[in-house]
DNA sequence: TATTGTTATACTCTATAACTATA
DNA sequence: TATAGTTATAGAGTATAACAATA
């Protein structure tokens, strides 16, 4: 950013959200880097790590992404030693995803880093003002997903 | 969305802002359609509208984009009839974005709009709690841009 | 030489359509 | 016929490099 932003723009609900999301997304990067991984990639093997077996697809299912989406997201994951494909032996349609241990190992580490950048970040609000925001984010999209 | 996300994901930041920013986009989006243009584009007559005159880089330095991304941008608003561009005559490098009558019109009736739909989209909060959400997101961009 | 606007180009993220193999 | 994965393709949105006009 070219300076600051004026006032005409930091009173727009959308601008706000968006430019937080950036300045996040961009903090949580940082912290991931040594790693070698992004923080969409890192919510994968999470999703990954949280239910067992799953299936590409039902994988693209809990993130919200397309399964072609999830095909990608799924090579570069596999390219850098996290998961590995394997066909599952009920449906040799699917493919199950599954963490290898460096994927394991990684994805322990990597989530202490992205919960102390998450920290950091909100850190200005105080330790109460963090959760009420989170919780704050929680309802609206709860509220969202109903209407 | 297929589905509830799982806890897995609801629990980090990132992806409750990219979610809260992207449902928030449409509700605009779907608010502001009456009037020809999305968030983007009105923030971008708000910004005009707030500082007069306005060189496009001016223009692109205020909203944080790029010159070549406000060239494609003030080409949509031309060609919607929103604004003008004319050239400067103290420097004839510049082009000065200006309102036209319909821009004018467009912005007051849409910016209403827009509130509107923000309101709405905050009311699960309380208006307390919509004010405070709001502060907690300028106090974090603020607290960002200084690190 | 530097700045403003423009164009061409490319890169990321995402989705749609069509293909393959399996069911 | 329908589903899971894949590929090809295309559409936003954005940025970098190079160019013309002007300073």
């Amino acid at each position: 950013m070219a300076g600051e932003p004026p006032d005409v723009l930091t009173g727009r609900l959308g601008y706000l959200l968006k430019h937080t999301q950036l300045a996040l997304t961009a903090a949580v990067a940082r912290a991931l880097e040594p790693f070698g991984l992004d923080g969409r990639e890192l919510a994968v093997l999470a999703v990954l790590a949280a239910e067992y077996p799953l299936s590409q697809l039902a994988a693209a299912e809990r993130l919200g992404v397309d399964r072609t989406t999830m095909v990608a997201l799924v090579d570069v994951l596999e390219d850098k030693g996290f998961v590995e494909r394997r066909r599952s032996q009920e449906d040799r349609r699917k493919n199950i995803v599954e963490l290898t241990g460096l994927g394991r190992e990684t994805l322990d580490k990597a989530e202490r880093a992205r919960g102390d950048a998450e920290r950091e970040f909100l850190a200005p609000l105080g330790k109460a003002g963090a959760d009420r925001l989170v919780g704050d984010l929680r309802a609206l999209l709860t509220a969202d997903r109903r209407s």
